[in-house]
RNA sequence: GCGGACGUGGCGGAAUGGUAGACGCAAGGGACUUAAAAUCCCUUGAGGGGAACCUCGUGAGGGUUCGAGUCCCUCCGUCCGCACCA
């Protein structure tokens, strides 16, 4: 019997040089089998890899393991999101070059997850920063272009003044740069856009099909998205008081059931007729410039008065030419959405009352809440936005909401004013499209020639990719490509003339917009996809991934798949079947008596009882123990995966990384979860030991009979497979290893008690334990694949685990002859009772009721009722 | 404000409407040891009882049901997302 520990330092690079030259884990696209694509977020090559990876990448390779040994051809790449600006920092803090750093960073990190017995494809790598990989994206800026949706214009910006750069919608959180935490400008800028919202509508619906999605996303998606349905409606401008040119004002309204409830009108500050008014009115055009002062942080937005200006110009109200509304310029009007003007119904809208109460313009009632008297029924200070029935509002009064809505679109419709009808109906989306410019070196050239004579002109298709250039240089800031001496001086395509290259790159989350595709075939020179390969593999069935992305990389992969199958490059819109948003790795904070953090690789931390105290390992110096946090830099709360790995091995890792918490929550990283997974492990290896040596005695052929004790220990690991499959099927992956462990318990126990009887085992039961061993080692290979290599090798197996075929249920091991089932009395359990399998229920009630607890707990009423559900309890009621 | 998720022992958590607390961590006791580490065994929701067993118990209150952690309603709390969106 081997009484050695298991050694993982020694074990785990063997077993992986082993599946490395046996090359067990590519795959192949000539596969006939069915397909199985697995994959995780791919990460950005910074040169080390973080706990979260190690959670994500264990989920995906239990999940790609499983399913290749249930016979699928599973494919299970990896790649590196390579662009962006933590390069170019690097090249400006440690003068080295963007690309040099960042393979220095994928050879980095390719090592560390290779040390973590990933299943992966190494075959298939991709790296975005590399030409044969942006080549291809540059030639689908070029079809989409010529597909119409790719557009260039001028418009407002998000500009970044930290990382010198524009921003997407997106991109901004909270007012301020994803990266760089910067309040972020307006800037007007011409900039490169992808044409997201002419999907918008197809984008939102498709949602309710993604039914293998969080929830959570969905909403997150729908929201962002934003829909709403209303009526544009024209409002003529009053001649008299009206700017020279300006005759109406057009208003886009949710709500155009409560337009006799209107009071004024309100354009945002940078709205034409804004502009328009404030040219001979100084004191308007100061307070336009305040408002633009104001920003758009978000304590600001919040925080901030409700403030407006009255700009002298009057509209006509569209059902009255006799009604006039004073026309303000308002601080709270967004001109990115609608019209960036409204009407405003102070008494069903709080916003509208907000306004009209600091300004005294009163507010009319125009619907009544159900039950209340309508002459009675006023608006104070608080809007009323619910159902009810139309009032003081002329041929409405008396409809319901949605009645009036429908009668003021019919009737605006119909009415002509100039060419145009007065109203029209219309889908408003928060959605906008995704300005993908970046005034940023390591990023993917954009495609095009800028010509004084011809103007924009795409690079033509022989001429790509367009690469970048290697000499440049970062010793000042903006665009190292702008500044280049010769890069951008080309002549035009067309007319052969001086001509510059576009010198912005491509935001970086196009390049992860369809990686996923090029994962099919990355080989293919010729085309970013091969087209019948790219349809068999698509969609991705489980995608694995932090929560983080739920808008941006997630919507934005939507969009590009769409588009990808508008340019004929797959023939799909929706790109990810399955997705999984994973918890983040958290753990205690450190605080030193200076305030300072300290790292947990620092700190000794005693229990002594309940209480438990830490101290600097270096000094002795007492720290707090402060609050559970993502593990971060700033908090110093960080653990290495490496020092893990030398330590205990990738397996401890990959086990604790799914024990302890419901994989989409956070999971507490601790040192004493560490040391259960380790002592799980050798206790793993030293049973498995002592079932080899019992094996060895079993016969080799399957004995006709088995005892009792045999019988339960077959029972026991079908049950485990049974439930461990179902586990892994569902993602429930902490409760997978409860049942292994449970497993564990149950088998080392029956073991152990033949040992204890002495005798030696029956062949039966050698047989049996040699049976549940392979079992065993077959269900928790997906998770420690090292060990199980190991200890498929100690039972005497010349295959490797990883390639054997996940183990059938003997279903008539899971169906006992006779069953125990719970019996309660009132809801109350009281006693069990055994009974033959296939008992009816006349007989199970029969048995039941003579039992002494049932009759001491019914204290001699006479049961009224007896329910008996089959397989699982009798209820007495009494 | 709108939307979503969640609330179970000392802790992480388990439980297709059917025996609440699987599995682990921590803690306590014991065995082995000169001692420690490692390992193994036992106990561990609260209260009562020598024991069999009994009572209470899944944020609070109500409801549906033979039966509710699970379904419905109201409320409280925590976390997350969105937010002057007309």
């Amino acid at each position: 019997m081997s009484t050695e520990r298991y050694n993982a330092s020694e074990a785990e690079p063997r077993w992986q040089k082993v599946w490395e030259e046996r090359g067990i884990f590519a795959t192949a696209n000539s596969d006939p089998r069915p397909k199985y694509y697995v994959l995780e977020m791919f990460p950005y090559p910074s040169g080390r890899i973080h706990m979260g990876h190690v959670r994500n990448y264990t989920m995906g390779d239990v999940v790609a393991r499983y399913k290749r040994s249930m016979g699928l051809n599973v494919l299970h790449p990896m790649g590196w999101d390579a662009f962006g600006m933590p390069a170019e920092n690097a090249a400006i803090e440690r003068k080295v070059h963007p690309k040099a750093w960042t393979y220095d960073n994928i050879a980095a990190m390719k090592s560390q997850l290779k040390s973590m017995g990933l299943s992966l494809d190494w075959a298939r790598e991709v790296a975005t920063c590399d030409p044969a990989y942006y080549r291809h994206q540059q030639k689908m800026f070029l079809d989409f272009l010529r597909a119409g949706l790719v557009e260039r214009k001028q418009s407002k910006v998000n500009w970044d003044p930290v990382d010198q750069t524009v921003l997407a919608n997106e991109q901004v959180i909270d007012g301020r740069g994803w990266r760089s935490n910067a309040p972020v400008e307006q800037r007007e800028l011409t900039q490169w856009f992808f044409k997201i919202t002419a999907f918008s509508e197809d984008l939102l619906r498709a949602i309710d099909r993604l039914d293998r999605w969080p929830e959570k996303v969905r909403v997150m998606q729908r929201n962002w998205i934003g829909r709403s349905e209303g009526l544009l409606v024209r409002f003529a401008l009053d001649p008299a008081t009206a700017p020279p040119g300006e005759n109406e004002l057009k208003v886009f309204t949710t709500r155009p059931d409560t337009l006799f409830g209107a009071k004024f009108m309100a354009v945002a500050p940078d709205h034409p007729l804004a502009t328009a008014a404030a040219k001979d009115n100084p004191a308007l055009a100061e307070f336009i410039a305040e408002c633009k002062r104001q920003g758009t942080a978000q304590e600001v937005i919040e925080t901030a008065e409700k403030k407006g200006f009255d700009t002298g110009i009057r509209a006509i109200h569209p059902f009255d030419p006799a009604w006039k509304l004073p026309v303000y310029v308002a601080n709270f009007i967004l001109m990115d959405y609608g019209t960036g003007a409204i009407f405003g119904c102070p008494a069903h809208d709080q916003r509208d009352l907000d306004f009209v109460n600091k300004y005294g313009l009163g507010a009319i009632p125009v619907v009544c809440p159900p039950g209340v008297d309508p002459t009675k029924f006023e608006i104070t200070d608080v809007a009323y936005d619910g159902d009810g029935t139309m009032i003081n509002s002329r041929f409405l009064d008396g409809l319901t909401v949605e009645q009036a809505k429908e009668e003021v679109a019919r009737r605006l419709e119909s009415e002509i004013r100039g060419n145009a009808p007065v109203g029209e109906r219309q889908v408003q989306y928060r959605l906008r499209d995704w300005g993908i410019s970046r005034q940023r070196y390591w990023g993917c050239p954009i495609p095009i020639i800028h010509c004084d004579a011809c103007g924009v002109v795409p690079v033509p298709e022989k001429d790509l990719p367009v690469v970048l250039p290697d000499d440049v240089t970062f010793d000042r800031p903006g665009n190292p490509l702008d500044r280049h001496p010769t890069w951008k001086h080309v002549a035009c395509p067309q007319c052969g003339g001086a001509a510059r290259r576009e010198t912005d790159t491509m935001d970086t989350f196009v390049d992860s917009s369809w990686y996923f595709v090029r994962f099919t075939d990355p080989w293919i020179a010729t085309a970013p996809t091969s087209r019948p390969v790219a349809d068999r593999w698509l969609p991705v069935d489980q995608y694995i991934g932090g929560i983080e992305h739920a808008i941006l990389h997630l919507l934005y992969s939507r969009f590009f798949t769409r588009a990808m199958e508008a340019t004929g490059h797959v023939g799909l819109d929706e790109p990810f079947a399955g997705l999984f948003t994973q918890g983040m790795v958290v753990h205690e904070t450190y605080q030193k008596q200076d305030g300072s953090f300290a790292m947990p690789s620092e700190v000794k931390v005693e229990v002594n009882g309940e209480h438990r105290r830490a101290t600097l390992l270096a000094t002795g110096e007492e720290v707090n123990i402060g609050s559970i946090e993502k593990m971060s830099k700033s908090k110093r709360n960080t653990v290495d995966p490496d020092d893990i790995i030398t330590t205990y091995g990738a397996d401890v890792a990959r086990w604790f990384m799914l024990s302890d918490s419901p994989p989409d929550r956070d999971v507490i990283w601790t040192e004493e979860g560490v040391q259960g997974a380790w002592r799980f492990v050798q206790r793993l290896w030293r049973l498995i030991g002592e079932a080899a040596e019992l094996g060895a005695t079993a016969p080799a052929e399957r004995p006709q009979d088995f005892s009792a004790s045999a019988l339960a220990v077959r029972k026991t690991a079908h049950g485990a497979l049974a439930k461990v499959s179902e586990a892994i099927e569902r993602l429930h992956f902490n409760v997978c290893l409860a049942y292994i462990r449970e497993f564990y318990n149950t088998l080392n126990a029956a073991i152990g008690e033949v040992g204890a009887n002495g005798g030696g085992p029956t062949p039966d039961f050698a047989w049996a334990v040699r049976e549940a061993a392979d079992i065993l080692v077959k269900l928790f290979h997906p998770m420690m694949p090292h060990l199980a290599e190991e200890c498929w090798a100690a039972l005497g197996h010349k295959t490797l685990v990883a390639e054997e075929p996940w183990p059938p249920v003997e279903e008539g091991l899971l169906i006992e002859d006779t069953i125990t089932l719970p019996v309660q009395v009132n809801g109350r359990k009281r006693a069990e009772v055994t009974v033959p399998r296939n008992a009816q229920n006349y007989e199970i009630e029969a048995a039941v009721l003579v039992l002494d607890a049932v009759q001491k707990a019914l204290e001699g009423r006479v049961p009224k009722k007896v329910i008996v559900v089959p397989q699982r309890i009798v209820n007495v009621v009494g």
